[in-house]
DNA sequence: ATTATCTATAGATCTATAGATAATGC
DNA sequence: ATTATCTATAGATCTATAGATAATGC
């Protein structure tokens, strides 16, 4: 009885097929264009269009193009960051190994599940050359270091030419983006497909493959214990 | 003595700094800018302006923008694909891991050597979405269909997601991909990283350890015979 | 005559701002 | 009054073409 008719503000000439909030249609549009044919190549006007709403009124949501990128960067590598703290603390007491495959698994699964495969923006050039993305390259260069400081523990001595942690780290991460990869090409990423990933993580850095199964049973075993850390809700009671 | 002093042609207004042909001369300084700040974010001005020329000048040498980034591109896969054929012909007799190791390290060595890193062009989403490519495309495919044909054969019946021999290409063109990323991070591209990307490549498919160092050796033992099969030069003296 | 540049510019964008308008909320 | 759109447009590009110019080659 009380559903609105109508929302505030003018009405659009194009009404909008969902009820999602503008914001999030105009992410959404932007992510599905930004990732096939690349922040760049992606006018304004082409993200407004498929919005329904005029060129214009993108900059009432935004300050501009590039703050939209920003924040798809931010949700594609966020979920994973901020399990970071938890996955490091639940493996304290484990072997590297397994702190390193859960690790990936975590990362695999947010790449999975990021909306429109944004995991595939992080690499595009335009984010790597401007300074308007150095907030999420500076978000992601922790990863890289979390990623490097577990792999450097688990890595066998005979992986010298990527003994420095953060190179270790960047390997490991375009290993892992295989994920997006596979996803653009219609591959379901399911627990098998992602088992397959984070072993070869494994055996990238030198772990013996008999040291491989283990980690993953004990990772699967954790995987379910990895809440974020940051950015949690507070509680509903409060 | 008969040292031409000028080159045909109106003298620039900025002398090259280099012998080398001009066209190569736009398609080093191109090829600088489209990897750092990618296709669509390069104007021809900037090339340009690198090249010590004026933006029109260009067109002299090329149809437009594309057909710069069309060359660079069959320029960074044309190598390994002119030796598909002859790493076959190699490894008939051999296991099928030592294939795709071979095939592993020549492609590895290819984009190694590649001239500005130009391997990381193929990824870019402008080159994947606009029809300017084709050609590119397909000779790309063909690498990937060579790919998933002698990983197939390698391949563990484990495998089952990745069971898509087409698929399983494109896998392992994202892995060998790491060579590029690497380059970028700085990392020089050695005898030993070569064998750890290609060893990676094995593993993935879930080939036994106990297969790799093997098809490692045979591998290694073939690659100074990979001569290309097509593009060859014709005898000096013919 | 041929080659390789130059100058000048048309026409098509593209981003972002200014200010009007049409809803709801109070 | 607030919200969320709209229309209109300034100013800054950017690509590609037309045609002039300054070398060498014959």
């Amino acid at each position: 009885m009380s559903t609105r008719r109508t929302q505030p503000g003018r009405p659009r000439l194009v009404p909008a097929s969902t009820t999602a909030p503008p914001r999030e249609q105009v992410l959404h549009a932007a992510a599905q264009l930004f990732v096939t044919k690349g922040f760049s190549a992606t006018s304004t006007r082409e993200i407004a269009e498929k919005v329904g709403i005029r060129q214009a009124s993108l900059y009432y949501h935004f300050t501009g193009k590039d703050e939209i990128l920003a924040e798809l960067l931010e949700r594609s590598v966020r979920p994973t960051v901020d399990r970071v703290e938890q996955i490091e603390k639940l493996t304290a007491s484990e072997s590297p190994e397994t702190a390193l495959y859960l690790l990936a698994l975590v990362d695999i699964h947010t790449l999975a599940e990021a909306p429109d495969n944004i995991g595939t923006l992080a690499t595009q050039p335009d984010v790597t050359s401007s300074e308007a993305f150095d907030a999420f390259r500076s978000t992601r260069a922790e990863l890289a270091d979390a990623y490097g400081r577990i792999a450097t523990r688990a890595a066998a001595p005979s992986l010298a030419p990527a003994a420095d942690p953060r190179h270790l780290g960047e390997m490991l991460m375009h290993l892992v983006e295989v994920t997006t990869s596979l996803r653009s090409s219609g591959v379901p990423i399911d627990d098998t497909t992602a088992d397959i990933i984070a072993s070869t993580c494994l055996r990238a850095c030198g772990v013996p493959g008999s040291r491989v199964a283990p980690a993953a049973l004990s990772a699967a075993a954790l995987i379910d214990q990895t809440r974020p850390v940051r950015a949690q809700r507070p509680d509903r009671g409060n």
